[in-house]
DNA sequence: GCCAACGTTGGC
DNA sequence: GCCAACGTTGGC
């Protein structure tokens, strides 16, 4: 069964633009045990997600991307040059773990943050609850299908 | 196992 | 730059 994700990115520091660029990235530097959690157990290949930007004005989703390549160990996190480098962490035992992902579409237009708050089907998303931090959140199927709509894209002619 | 101090996230 | 929320750390 597919399931639907929403992931943080910083603009400034990887724009759902270069995820087109690089055709797929994998998703290191989480540390945070929830997180890490839902990329280790739950993400599936073949999973949507929608790409939300953070830190910019506004906030937003900008596009669409799939899960392609399920939980493994995030190898920066033994690597002493990485800034995401965890001492407690080993390729015998690795104690973060991240998925790969690539681009399917962006939206036709970016739906903010704002938008996703005034939208009254939307409102038990995660995503605007206030102080809510984590950087990976489950999505419904029909939040999923809401966003794509509102973004102008057709859910159904995703691949 | 409690909890105060501290660090980080991220909207505003 | 501010600050609310919340996770982590470490002393006890």
């Amino acid at each position: 069964m597919v399931n639907y994700w929403l992931m943080k990115s910083e603009l400034d520091v990887y724009p759902y633009s270069q995820l087109v660029e690089d055709g797929s990235t994998h998703w290191d530097g989480v540390r945070n045990y929830q997180a890490r959690n839902m990329m280790r157990d739950a993400m599936k290949v073949g999973d949507y997600v929608l790409f939300y930007h953070s830190n910019c004005k506004p906030p937003h989703i900008a596009g669409i991307a799939k899960v392609c390549k399920e939980g493994y160990p995030d190898f920066t996190s033994w690597d002493s040059k990485s800034n995401y480098f965890d001492e407690k962490s080993s390729p015998e035992k690795p104690r973060w773990f991240m998925v790969d992902i690539e681009p399917i579409k962006p939206l036709e237009e970016t739906v903010s943050l704002d938008s996703v708050r005034n939208e009254p089907s939307l409102s038990e998303m995660p995503l605007i609850r206030r102080g809510q931090r984590l950087s990976i959140q489950p999505v419904h199927q029909n939040e999923f299908e809401i966003i794509c709509t509102m973004g102008g894209l057709e859910p159904g002619e995703l691949e």
